[in-house]
DNA sequence: TCACCCATGTGTATCATATCACAAACTCAA
DNA sequence: TTGAGTTTGTGATATGATACACATGGGTGA
């Protein structure tokens, strides 16, 4: 897990390095072993030049007249980027949302997996495939190495981040809908399906010029 | 529902304005009906000189040495965005992601609602609230005036999303995990958590400099 | 009513990102 | 093995977004 050269990555960049491995692990798996900038272009619609742009920030990865080995990216992108497929996540929060998210377990060897939950009534939540503890116990079962959590509570938001960030969370992925506020450091990723409505709304009628 | 001001609004604004929309509804219910770009700003985490330049596209909002009525600015948003409290929206896909999402109705009366469904197999949904018609029904069944879809399929999806298109949807918000292709003018959201731990886990590793 | 104060709205500067244009370097076919 | 053809990687440039700085004008208290 090399972590060198990724320093002044344009945050665009980073907000389209998901993008691509996306592709190219669907190109991989369609037996897809080569590719040109100017096809992957067309494939997730970026200008092949802001591609090539983003690639570089990774190394010379490409070879000219030829393109780029769609095998090769994916391991590059897993080392460089530190995404090793074993990142350890915990959800705070099993109602029906968490539940959904839980077993909805597409991410496993993609980016990791749901090492187990916390919520306020432990007791309350039926059978599930990974362990639920109450948020009191955070500090006691927390994973090993575990960075990120999945939010998906309504009550108590600020104080629950508060204690997430207590005991080493630095990236959200934030389910709920209230406000809450975080430290500088610590990353904060909604997903919210009423925003992207509106967005949505925004765009489209901003369109009718 | 004017439409007239809102023509060289930039896509970075245009992306903020559901956050100020859902900081200013919380204010408004909790009793506030005036408040200050500076202390919006802290609310929200955006500098308050962006916030007073995303306003302005709207017009003359604000008083100086007053600040924001909260209210005005809701109605504002609402009536110069277009955004009326009944856009129609589909739902194509009931599959587990698709129900959850159907009974998960936190947006009616602040967009729209989800006024049906589509499916290959409609006789096998269970009892809804909603009717679930087949996708060949699209035609006949669609809702007067609806432009987006929310996409929960997991088969099918570049076709589906063509007859999504020929029957008049411009915006899609797309919880697919396919790739699939659209012209220029349809707009699509993907909501995707795979994405949005990667997204975290690379920031938080390119943070280690 | 008046004068001071304060937050807005905006011209301008800075910073970030995307695109252009092309030299360098590799491929591939003959 | 060679040379034409093709695609990369990257300086330079254009575009777009954000931050600064301050004039403007309404708010507020005496």
């Amino acid at each position: 897990m090399k972590m060198n050269s990724n320093r002044n990555v344009p945050k665009a960049t980073l907000q389209r390095y998901p993008i691509y491995l996306k592709a190219l692990r669907k190109l991989q798996s369609n037996g897809i072993s080569r590719i040109m900038s100017k096809e992957l272009s067309e494939y997730v619609d970026i200008e092949s030049t802001t591609i090539r742009r983003d690639f570089s920030f990774l190394g010379t990865l490409g070879k000219q007249g030829y393109g780029y080995d769609v095998d090769k990216l994916i391991s590059i992108f897993n080392e460089e980027l530190g995404l090793g497929f074993d990142e350890k996540i915990i959800l705070v929060g099993v109602g029906n949302l968490g539940k959904a998210l839980m077993n909805y377990n597409r991410w496993n060897h993609v980016v990791g997996e749901i090492v187990c939950a916390f919520d306020i009534f432990p007791e309350k939540v039926g059978k599930v495939s990974i362990p639920v503890y109450h948020i009191n116990e955070m500090k006691e079962k927390m994973p090993e190495g575990c960075r990120i959590a999945i939010l998906c509570i309504s009550t108590n938001v600020q104080e629950t981040v508060n204690h997430l960030i207590d005991n080493g969370i630095v990236g959200i992925v934030d389910f709920t809908h209230e406000h809450f506020q975080v430290p500088k450091n610590i990353h904060v990723k909604p997903v919210d399906v009423v925003s992207t409505i509106q967005e949505l709304v925004f765009e489209t009628n901003s369109m009718n010029k």
